[in-house]
DNA sequence: TTGATGATACGTGGATACAAAAATACTTTA
DNA sequence: TAAAGTATTTTTGTATCCACGTATCATCAA
């Protein structure tokens, strides 16, 4: 229903539409820095649109938490102080947690291989230094996710990606390895295949909080 | 920032935001039906506006999964299948799990008299047959949840009861008796007096996971 | 009676226009 | 020269308007 998780099709039929994906779009692969002032004018001018399908899409930007909106003030770019990136690696952990657990039952061993493919390529995508490894890299939970069947669940975790994917980019051209990411979504993967639910639960969770701190470096110090 | 959990405060400043606010309430106490045509020109004239900002306080209820968008359509009252409401308390008992974990270290003596308080309140809305209860429950779960620090995670369980206390009426409505909620709730204060966080934590999710079923009678059989 | 077909009315999506508020630049004054 | 106040320009928020899509209902054929 929304933010790109691993692909999405699907033609926008209507102008908001249009507009959301956009701008989405172009918050996630950080054209607009935080603070940044979006004037839905030049958006929509962009698109070749009027004002009004643009402001009605920030308005769903706003509740994903990509844009702020204040009154008479307009729309800007949403920051993540420290705090608010750890919050959201908590909630990704138990909800992403719980998507591990539901999914394990579903998978069978043809989908064991396209998880060891979707982490070789990401492994590749990372050591060409092509900064897709962010896109493979959420490819790979975006499979998991899938695998749990549960649409809101997917959707809330697509959400949180797409406030955090900037970051993961500045973090990715920062440094140019991605760090021990192999051997963390390996043991995923691992944890997956033993069977046992809880355990895999909170490996996925371990994993997606060892890297809040690796991130919080990169978000604006203060503010 | 949004929803409603225990109270809120804060005049609406845009007439958005009083749309906003307006439909949401409706919406909650259940004025509407699920699959009911929500009309632009009708709300707007109710609340003494144009059309427009209904529109984008539509795109928001959208977002908070209260009503459905579909292009050219308009905007229809969104109802929950069986399956649905059991992935929302799935989601709930992760969120309110963690939230519960991250409260703990900060509730002091003090802080346990006043959740016994408002379980007491709780308890004789629901034995007056006072349709309070509901909001009695909420203020229950929403001072635990305040406890926890978390604005998204707070924010997001919010939403989530938002779309439940529909059901959560029809539910008090229907049978008087709120159960066992008495002792469910009780157990929770107890966990969290305990000190295990984990503990505390799981009571959480199983008294969460434990009004799925008890809910589910009461959604529409079949969509 | 039932199912297809077309006309009509209604509602939606989008654009434009206008008013109010904020931001900016400018002038005046101490 | 700096500060404060004023005027101008932007930009936002809301209302009105128009074209198109959808649903409803009546008509007609099987």
């Amino acid at each position: 229903m929304q933010a790109t998780f691993p692909a999405e099709p699907q033609m926008s039929a209507t102008a908001e539409e249009e507009a959301y994906r956009h701008v989405q779009r172009a918050l996630r692969f950080g054209r607009y820095k935080p603070g940044d002032r979006l004037i839905p004018e030049e958006i929509a001018a962009e698109i070749g649109m009027s004002r009004m399908p643009v402001r009605e899409a920030f308005r769903r930007l706003a509740s994903d938490g990509l844009v702020v909106l204040r009154p008479n003030r307009g729309c800007v770019v949403a920051g993540l102080t420290v705090d608010e990136l750890y919050e959201i690696f908590e909630i990704r952990s138990v909800l992403e947690g719980l998507a591990v657990r539901l999914a394990m039952p579903r998978i069978d061993e043809e989908e064991f291989e396209e998880l060891d493919r979707l982490l070789e390529r990401m492994e590749r995508a990372g050591q060409s230094g092509s900064s897709d490894w962010v896109v493979r890299h959420q490819e790979f939970h975006g499979r998991i996710c899938a695998l749990s069947r549960r649409p809101k669940l997917i959707h809330q975790i697509s959400a949180l990606h797409a406030v955090i994917e900037p970051y993961m980019r500045i973090w990715f051209d920062d440094c140019d390895k991605p760090h021990s990411a192999r051997e963390e979504h390996a043991a995923v993967i691992a944890a997956l295949r033993s069977g046992d639910e809880l355990q895999a639960e909170k490996v996925m969770q371990d994993h997606i909080l060892s890297t809040a701190p690796i991130l919080a470096e990169f978000v604006s110090p203060s503010r």
